[in-house]
RNA sequence: CGGGAUGUAGCGCAGCCCGGUAGCGUACACGUCUGGGGGGCGUGUGGUCGCAGGUUCAAAUCCUGUCAUCCCGACCA
């Protein structure tokens, strides 16, 4: 098989190559549509359980809410209406029906009274639940979290950064005070840095979004900002303050303690396989995927060298051995003894799926009680005793994560600068870079720059010092930078 | 929705200009030699040439229509 491209030499191809050769995905007949894969999937499987367990670790509890939603639900909150409306996938009829032709066609005689959207995200649907839940302050806070899939009918696709339907999470909180709900967004901000750092080895920027920028219907949007090898930005995950703005939609009211009634305050946050596009773009390299041992499917892959039945019998003993200890241990093996693929190509290929262990053992080894062990992210390859293969293998696999995210960390600090004007913010973003620049606080002004340069305001970061300056378009007074890079 | 391109085996492509038996690489199956960094040799399976019309003795090839996909724009939490 042919190399990969490399990201020098087209990026973009690169990506793409990628996540079909490591078997992560595939583009389906449906437009703007993938198919995840077994490898894929097992990679979100692990990210999901984990997730899992850190929202229920915080109270939260999940449940399922339909895919439909009616046209009149959506129209309800006029922002998000406006934010969503161009990209939804519209339910018109109920039932097919053979033709004079023998065609299948639509039936036209089972139109829908009332239109429903495929949901783009389901506040509107949720809320609509909420206001049947809610009366007295009793009844809150309610912590939802719901696993789903979504569709948005985007211009442009690519796999797992932008496709029409996706697979997230998306959590529904209902609170009686506004301090109440803003601890909540910024709680689960943390969640997800804490997630995406520790598990997935991928440092973030965290902070608020612009005006401009922040979700449809949000009164403020926390985010989570990413950079990818080519010093694009990847908003990672977001979390959203929605004020009252949905439950005066649906007419959301609580009784508090005082006998007044009050609307209630919400959150909405999400993550979604979008995730799995900063996953490859942080750590894979020209070889393929390089994935951080805590959500590998398989942490370790072993390789025995073969040249008949015989010989793999004798290495097996070794192998199942090893195998037992491991599964004791929690750690995920591969065993490839599949006799009609060569070594040479088995490593390529578990290079390119990006096992962080690689293990071989031949006859030589058998012979000399060594084993070859060889590190996916440094590449470092070294033999080692039999006997010392174990405690090796459990160093490697904290090394391995722990290294992943220092060299992501590194890439990150590195590429972030300061600019104070034009030109330099200019040859900033031509290098990669993640910009800290002023900026007057207008609309106009963040629209302009990003006419200009294609940059947007990723966020102003949590814990922004304060600063004054001048705004590097306008010249007018700032108070403090914020972050610029061009994005996914 | 504007501009450009492409539809031929699972995937990647040639053939089309100049009409005449459907080709190559890869993958897959079998055999054999191999096996410590994407193996060699041999045999074989697999195609309504996107779809619908038309011209012709004859269409992957020429003509008309149509559908789909991709790229560049517009669009995009």
């Amino acid at each position: 098989m042919e190399k990969l491209p490399t990201r020098q030499e087209n990026y973009a191809e690169w990506y793409n190559e990628l996540v079909l050769r490591a078997d992560l995905a595939e583009h389906s007949q449906v437009r703007g549509c993938m198919v995840i894969k077994p490898y894929g999937y097992a990679i979100w499987e692990n990210m999901k359980a984990e997730l899992d367990f850190q929202f229920k670790e915080t109270g939260h509890v999940n449940a399922y809410f339909p895919l439909f939603i009616p046209k009149s639900y959506l129209a309800k909150e006029a922002k998000h209406v406006d934010g969503f409306a161009k990209e939804c996938a519209v339910v018109t009829h109920y039932r097919l029906k053979i033709d004079e032709h023998g065609e299948l066609v639509t039936d036209p005689e089972a139109k829908l009274e009332e239109e429903l959207i495929v949901r783009p995200t389901s506040e509107t649907i949720i809320w609509n639940s909420y206001k049947n839940w809610i009366s007295s302050y009793r009844d809150l806070p309610i912590l939802i979290n719901q696993w789903a899939n979504v569709v948005r009918w985007e211009m442009r696709t690519r796999l797992f950064l932008r496709t029409t339907e996706f697979l997230w999470q998306e959590g529904h909180t209902a609170h009686a005070t506004a301090e109440e709900a803003i601890a909540e967004a910024e709680k689960m901000l943390g969640v997800y840095t804490q997630f995406v750092q520790d598990f997935m080895a991928i440092p973030v920027v965290q902070g608020r979004k612009s005006p401009a920028e922040r979700f449809a219907g949000a009164e403020e949007t926390y985010c989570i900002e990413a950079m990818m090898q080519d010093g694009k930005a990847l908003q990672a995950g977001t979390s959203h303050f929605l004020g009252q703005n949905f439950a005066k939609a649906f007419e959301v009211k609580y009784m508090n303690k005082e006998n007044k009634q009050e609307y209630v305050w919400a959150t909405s946050w999400g993550v979604s396989t979008r995730l799995m596009g900063a996953l490859i773009m942080t750590h894979a390299d020209d070889k393929g995927l390089v994935i951080p041992p805590k959500i590998a499917p398989w942490q370790v892959v072993l390789v025995p060298i073969f040249k008949n039945q015989e010989q793999l019998s004798q290495i097996m003993v070794f192998v199942d051995e090893l195998a037992k200890t491991l599964k004791q241990k929690g750690i995920r093996l591969k065993i490839d003894a599949d006799d009609h693929k060569t070594p040479g190509w088995k490593f390529s290929e578990y290079e390119m799926k990006g096992v962080p262990i690689r293990l071989a053992v031949g006859m030589r080894d058998m012979e000399n009680k060594t084993i070859e062990i060889v590190r996916r992210d440094t590449g470092e390859k070294q033999s080692l005793a039999q006997a010392d293969i174990l405690a090796s293998i459990e160093k490697y696999l904290v090394e391995i994560q722990e290294n992943m995210l220092v060299v992501a960390q590194n890439r990150l600090r590195e590429n972030t600068i300061k600019v104070d004007n034009l030109q330099d913010f200019v040859q900033g973003l031509d290098n990669g870079k993640f910009l800290l620049a002023h900026w007057d606080g207008t609309e106009a002004t963040e629209e302009k720059i990003k006419e200009m340069t294609k940059a947007t305001i990723r966020c102003v970061p949590l814990n922004n010092p304060l600063e004054d300056g001048v705004c590097i378009l306008t010249g007018k007074p700032s108070t403090q930078r914020v972050l610029f890079a061009r994005a996914y």
